[in-house]
DNA sequence: TATGAATGAGTGTTCATTCAT
DNA sequence: AATGAATGAACACTCATTCAT
């Protein structure tokens, strides 16, 4: 009771909200937007039930900010990758691996896209942050192919966004799908063994794709 | 509540189940496990609620068996394509082909599995039928590759899992992620000519992956 | 759930409707008129549904009809004692074990009882059967106490309401109560000893109300 | 339905626990636990139904709640007879009385036992409390008895849970069958002179089961 | 006489959200 | 700022009963 009150107001405020998003990301990404359960963000993130509709307003804008932030967050990891500092091969190796990476270490990620696409996007297109974000990634991509044609690694003609699609999608297929592609390929994806080949298969994909024969002839 | 105007055609047990079971799979498709509603698989089915109960016993039996159906279709699907009556390099590419069509028409297959996933498989794990039409599909993909290698066209040591989960994760991606993919590429990748350059990247995608060079250097 | 196994024996009607009385007393004795299903009597007396309404009209009427047997099979029992055959005070002491029999070997007989009394008898009402029998059965007890009297061995002024009422309480309560009573007593009230003592008990209980002192200093 | 008129009088947790257990008692004696209508219980205890769930979990701990309760409550009104404080003889006769009186003024008690019972106790067994209460109310009976015994004016050898049983059961019998008995004895059971009447005779079937004869003999 | 399919009103339970302090 | 009580609409599921053959 005493500890409480020592601590200041806005702090408190700050805390609350930070302890509600994390544990509606959770929430949200385990069941689903649907599936979620307001009470149990509440119970999970030791929060006073309506805190999260003072802070939020409802349980749809909740998801609409934790969406936006998982968003927010990717593409800032994305950004301190520096890929332009490194040679245009290298750095899409890079890509390629930090993306898989990124997906692996952060599962919500993942399901909280399919939530959203399940509600065909309604809540990212109020999202302006998003197409701000979302453009810079692209151009990252874009500036890559560019140089790597330049440098004389990559073929002509590859359009970024369509190798941006392949980078994510090669990986996020293979973590979504873990569970029923477990049954149907008999097979544990996710050990360490498989995690590694997979990543293997997948860098060889991208650069066979975009390299230039001479960079695989070796 | 119930569909008032439920006219029974003909008292016919077999249909019944038939237009619950594609009312339900149009239902779990659009909201998933947790977001479908019963009483709207009835309405639209023009079905009794009480008959849902009474063929499938509950909402989660009867998602098990719409899922299960929906496996079942897409490897009979496959099958039907014959490729072992085809040049290895035509049959990869019919493959590839064939994945990306059957997705885009039937985009249901690609939200109950994504539900199904959200479910860690549950439901899944339950069937023994699966199991069985997925190593026939597995082993597919296998002897293919196998004759791609014997006619000289293919490349030695790819995976056949592998090679499966990035023909259908480079298709399934895309269109999963039809909704927010639109927003963050700022494309719309739905209409005719976006689908047509995607089929296009997707096979050369795989042929680069698994073809030798010669096939490429024309 | 209709019984699949229904087997249509030769239009025998009359046996089809013993076999639904058979399993709807047994129902309703277990679970009660609210409790009991119509789907499990159908099940358990291997019937269809169908026919339960097509003999009895409703679930109520069956229940009415399962009492009103009930009813006519202890009153028979009672008859058949022919207590005006044995000296009056052996005759009491058969009634008090008939009782007491009857109730730990037909227990559905309570239970229906009590059902009955909880919807406040509106079926028995219904029942001129149950008017005619039960009134040759309070006959019966009246006779017996005025010729007890008439023997010297019973005391003047005993209602034969009263003590049927009695001889029933002492019967009924300690086997209707068996499983409360089995915790609240914390014995086991139906093992077979105890059984016995119960009986023993009762008959002592009733013949002190009834007879004489001569007939206790022994 | 939710009770449409509910006011929350004071917006207190405690009285609509007590609102609840009250409307649900009503309600689970007159129709039993299968025959009980959530929906009732909350519109005559103008409670919303949700508060329910929230204080009491589901329909059947609300009924072993219910049980629980009613337990204690008669356990805790014997006690307060302080029946060591009168000579034995009227000690007695002071339990038969409030037992009847008890079992006329509750009738839920009788009927909820009774569904209890129905349901072979599972309720009543999963509450401590009932055992220890128990325990105390035999151990009266039991303590009276043999101050009967050393008074001499109780017979020896009487046992207390015989003797409980037989108190309970000449008054339970009459009352919970009241509406069958009442057709079966052509009498109407309930009015005053037959309450009276039926006391009387109860408190003598016991007064001579238990006490020497010399008690008697006036 | 007998049957399996079908029905609609209802039944316990859950949920996101708001009120009062 | 924070909380526990309260709400009403909706939800999955059940039931006695009737229809069509």
């Amino acid at each position: 009771m005493n500890a409480k009150n020592a601590v200041p107001r806005t702090r408190n405020a700050e805390d609350t909200q930070k302890r509600i998003l994390k544990a509606a990301k959770r929430e949200f990404a385990r069941c689903g937007l649907a599936g979620a359960r307001v009470d149990v963000i509440a119970e999970r993130g030791k929060i006073n039930k309506r805190m999260i509709y003072h802070y939020f307003g409802s349980k749809r804008e909740l998801f609409q900010r934790v969406l936006e932030e998982a968003y927010i967050d990717i593409r800032t990891a994305e950004q301190k990758l520096n890929l332009d500092q490194l040679p245009a091969r290298e750095a899409l190796e890079k890509l390629v691996h930090f993306t898989w990476e990124y997906y692996l270490k952060n599962p919500e990620f993942i399901t909280l896209v399919n939530s959203e696409n399940l509600h065909k996007a309604v809540h990212l297109k109020k999202s302006t942050t998003i197409k701000v974000v979302s453009r810079r990634f692209v151009e990252m991509v874009d500036d890559l192919l560019k140089r790597g044609v330049k440098e004389g690694v990559f073929r002509r003609g590859v359009d970024p966004v369509q190798l941006n699609i392949s980078i994510a999608g090669i990986a996020y297929y293979y973590l979504t799908n873990r569970y029923t592609g477990s049954i149907v390929f008999e097979r544990n994806l996710m050990d360490k063994a498989a995690l590694e080949e997979r990543l293997k298969f997948n860098i060889e994909t991208i650069l066979r794709m975009v390299c230039v024969e001479s960079q695989w002839s070796s």
